[in-house]
DNA sequence: TATGAATGAGCATTCATTCAT
DNA sequence: CATGAATGAATGCTCATTCAT
């Protein structure tokens, strides 16, 4: 175990520990003193930082949400147009889920376990990064809509299905055992929604690259 | 207990029961003992009809995909054009994910548990399906492209994504608390994929229908 | 199976199936269906025949000393003389060993579930073997020091060393995996106890065979 | 519960404490909670000492049969001379079995488990026990007919008997409730056996005190 | 702060026995 | 007489959590 002093490091350290178990066997197949042990520490020592082993498990997408939610804001504050705001939004998406592509089991678990845990705070948690979305998402696009980008469009609905549809290529490609790339499919997405709400103008500026992602499709080795 | 006599009618009511109890509780919180109260036998008696809780688990998924496979196939062999096939694919989808509707959070579960089980026949159930759809969708993408409705598109990558915007339109409505209504979601996502792909040729034929159901969103109340 | 009529027949093919079954797992590995399967009939028709478990596999053993016990009575009562009430007694105790040789284990089952059932009929039945052949085996030696083939020895206690050394020596063959033979062990040792109580006069009239038994051993194969 | 602060010398405590129950009861009505409250400790700390019930009940006989085969060793190591190594196997065995008289169906519980238990190990160690003394025996034995003390005899054979004797006459004790001493049933054994193959030489250095062993028996009180 | 021995509530599974047919 | 589906009491073992050191 790396020697660690301050409080709030070993805290992170024993969160991240925790991830790459939780990850592998579940939260309920998971004993205390596997992680305990991953980690190098007593199994007393989890309960100096962590009351449950439910606040350990919330406490990992806690941290996960809680980075993901700055990073959105951050990148959308400095955004300067609906372009890049949109921007903003997408790349947040898809770093989110890069950056923790070896986690996904354990982020189908946190979903699974906030439907059914008594706990509310899991829900909680989804709930509010979901509002954070749906209310940048909204304003995004009323406004490519208004300045013309976009043909009419709800809004709310649109954006809404947007997140779903985030999760779901994620689930799709955790259920496919990760055989395609997260970010091409992400971009593929992109294309095919956006060359059904773009305006004849908008569209004239792209070109035919649109055509061309859709065309090519997102499981084509590069190389290939 | 209804009196039942056939042994297999009998195992898919116990089906039934658990696949309910399951539900509320989630597979490691739901107890055998209840189960069997809920369904008005004794403990020993499960163990008559399922060898363990994880293949009692896992026979409620296998009776819901199963049945799912036999609507697709039947509705599919019955189409007679590639729209009717179109239309075979989606509505056993939504067919499926509605009457399933109180069941959601339990799809999670068999999502989750696939991953970590070691029992791999979860796993292999889900992505037996996953070849049905695919195969299927995309014969029928090529069909629609070679028939002049489609743009150019690679069709395994847009039946891929077409079968995880399913999925994540599903976990959005759960992890919402099914504050929309499902088929008008899965409408509004065909609207918004449709309006891209189709060509002009092709939505012509269908007037502002498109532009329509974009409008409206799927989140308004059809009173309002 | 056997179509049996006679109900008594019956009785006595399931307790020889049981005897078997039980011989290969021990009372409490085996179950009541394994005996019914091995059987060929419904678990309940053993429920017909015998009440509990430990009925019946007290009946096994009942069954056995039963016959073990007449087998004794039959031959004692037609000897003619001391010495052949001697060889009465020797050859059914062989006779009975070497006919359960494939039982052994079961045998010691008895005697352990013996020690700690509450159901006191297994050591009564011990015990009433242990008391037949007490008496006779009293009476015979007695009768061999009066007419001066033994030493003076105390015959109750003679007698009852002769029991426990046959057990002992059946038990010394069950333990160490039946890799000698079982007559020859008993003959063996009836040369080292007899040539130890008979007296000059008695010992004259065997010879030399008595040492020859003794150099030999029982261990040594009977072609080498 | 007395306070234990050494962790071997506490499983040696639960060791003796589960003796004690599984004496009474027998392996399969033993619960592990009767243990444990036995031992004033919680059941999950018999499992912090012991991985199963099994393992528990073996670590009894180990603990026994080590100790025993220590003692063996050292008073054979001790002994100067054919005569004095045969007491040290003999009063070895009495003191043994004398020390367990109260564990007496337990020990019939081993042999009964060694033979239908899984786990070898049971087996094993009656038989490393079994090795130990028939190789001691047999030189012990060899050594008498070499020194002209008894008649030739195949020392092997004797031997096996011999310790099947050993075991016979506890079995006997057992089975008859304990109604006559152990040592004196061991010495009249081997005033028995000595008499008849001590050579004349040998046996008139005795006098008559075998004659006189064999006339008392074992099973008279000592006041009568 | 850190430890890890001790705790004991909790649960899946087994199987002898029953009894309606 | 025979059956075998149904029963439910019984128990080994697990593991999150505690707390004395």
């Amino acid at each position: 175990m790396p020697i660690i002093v301050d409080k709030e490091k070993k805290k992170k350290y024993l969160i991240s520990v925790a991830a790459d178990v939780f990850t592998k066997k579940g939260f309920h197949a998971t004993k205390m003193s596997e992680i305990a042990e991953a980690a190098a520490v007593a199994k007393g020592t989890l309960y100096e930082y962590f009351a449950t082993k439910e606040d350990l498990f919330l406490s990992i997408y806690d941290e996960w949400i809680t980075e993901y939610e700055v990073t959105i804001v951050q990148r959308f504050n400095n955004a300067e147009d609906a372009l890049e705001r949109t921007d903003a939004i997408r790349t947040s998406a898809v770093d989110f889920y890069s950056s923790h592509r070896n986690h996904a089991p354990l982020i189908l678990e946190f979903w699974a376990h906030a439907l059914r845990s008594d706990d509310k705070r899991f829900l909680e948690k989804i709930q509010s990064l979901q509002y954070l979305l749906t209310t940048k998402g909204k304003n995004i696009t009323e406004e490519m809509v208004h300045s013309g980008f976009f043909h009419p469009v709800d809004s709310q609905s649109f954006t809404l299905l947007e997140s779903g549809i985030s999760d779901g290529i994620f689930l799709s490609w955790v259920l496919n055992g990760g055989i395609f790339s997260l970010e091409k499919a992400y971009e593929f997405r992109q294309s095919l929604i956006g060359i059904g709400l773009l305006t004849e103008d908008a569209r004239s500026l792209l070109g035919n690259k649109l055509n061309q992602k859709l065309s090519e499709g997102f499981l084509k080795d590069e190389n290939s």
